[in-house]
DNA sequence: AGCCGCTATATCGTCTCGATATACTGCTCC
DNA sequence: GGAGCAGTATATCGAGACGATATAGCGGCT
């Protein structure tokens, strides 16, 4: 699941492992909490099997994260100095996404199981990547799961006597499922709307957006 | 964690692993999808450092899971035949929490951290087993938790140019987490208002509710 | 007669987590 | 002015959870 985040994000920026794991974090609100024992496993996982490669801060300084150049010293190659940006740090390794990466990432973005929250949430954060019908079908069988699980987990909270706690407990999770398949209803009406009025645009759309298909309902957050 | 939702259960009725798993998918709302592949573990774990024993089906017949009794062959103990309720099964072993177990729940319940919702939900769940003032941390605890969490995800929100869907992923999420500071607010001022109007009675309260502040006063179980 | 589906337990490999160690830098505070 | 703390950064390890899979008995359906 890990590998998809990371291909995710890689997809846009060459990024180092704490650089990553920031915006796992805040931009990608669902799985907050990676760890680093999560990720620099998963980096190197990733590399040997060739879906990601190191940026070598040779000549020239790579865009985002590499120091600005300058260096001296036979092991200087590793070290990042006097950087423009952010404080001092400590020697990095620099990722880039490779073709078999990015092709590893539209595999397992549209293959594996909509299982848990966190990973339909991922899929989701990424669902630019893929084509609307596609995107559609991941709605709506994200859809189909929590009214399984509503179906579940009702009929136990009304039925059988539970302790105080852990009936608020089971209610509140009903309710949040109940507002998820809300969300996703609204999500899965703005996809049909942007499907049927312009069914031949290209659907990279690519760029920022506030475009979508006029952002489901009202206003900003 | 399994640990703990595994004592809390067995504190109820001794049980085997397969009833263990429906009612932690159903009873407890969160932490459903609880595999067999953690609980077997778990049961054995827990048997082994002594926290669990299994029932021996001897005669008169344990009370809830265990077969009628009735048995013949040297190996029959192990079976459960013509049970009473349900259909055809496979043998099961029967567990019953020893008193190093409920110890081991307690500690479990009151000295561990607080972090993610399944821990908490589960820690909520078994809430009654703590004392007020305990209860009331846990709660306090869950609270600034969300609202650090809100803080550190909403200026991500309507900060940086995000992509529409990763943006509604983020906004959502946010959504989710205040409406669990919402719930635990209420929880909050429902347990202080029980602390401050009757301040000696036994603490084991109970009873439905239709959940919210209020709620939570009333009978029995 | 064969097969499906449910109850039930068990194991295995892979992934994730949390704790911990290491390294370097810049800032604050005494 | 230098000691120590806080922040940036990578890495490893053990423990636990998960998903897949195997096994097994039983009842009912066709």
């Amino acid at each position: 699941m890990l590998d998809l985040a990371v291909l995710g994000l890689l997809e846009e920026h060459e990024l180092h492992g704490y650089e990553l794991r920031r915006r796992l974090r805040d931009q990608l609100g669902v799985l907050a909490n990676v760890s680093f024992g999560s990720i620099y496993p998963a980096l190197s996982r990733l590399e040997s099997s060739g879906a990601v490669e190191t940026v070598e801060p040779g000549p020239g300084g790579a865009a985002l994260a590499p120091p600005t150049g300058s260096l001296s010293g036979e092991w200087a190659m590793l070290r990042a100095r006097r950087h423009s940006g952010p404080r001092g740090r400590r020697s990095r390794k620099v990722y880039r996404i490779t073709p078999a990466g990015k092709q590893l990432f539209l595999k397992l973005l549209s293959e594996t199981a909509t299982d848990d929250a966190r990973s339909f949430g991922l899929r989701l954060a990424f669902a630019r990547h893929l084509a609307p019908q596609a995107r559609l079908g991941l709605l709506e069988r994200r859809r189909a799961q929590l009214q399984a699980r509503l179906a579940e987990v009702r009929p136990v909270t009304d039925s059988e006597p539970l302790d105080t706690y852990t009936r608020s407990v089971v209610e509140h999770t009903a309710d949040s499922v109940e507002q998820d398949i809300k969300w996703i209803e609204g999500l899965i009406a703005a996809e049909r709307a942007a499907l049927t009025t312009t069914s031949d645009r290209p659907y990279r759309a690519g760029r920022r957006s506030t475009t979508g298909p006029e952002a489901r309902e009202g206003g900003p957050r």
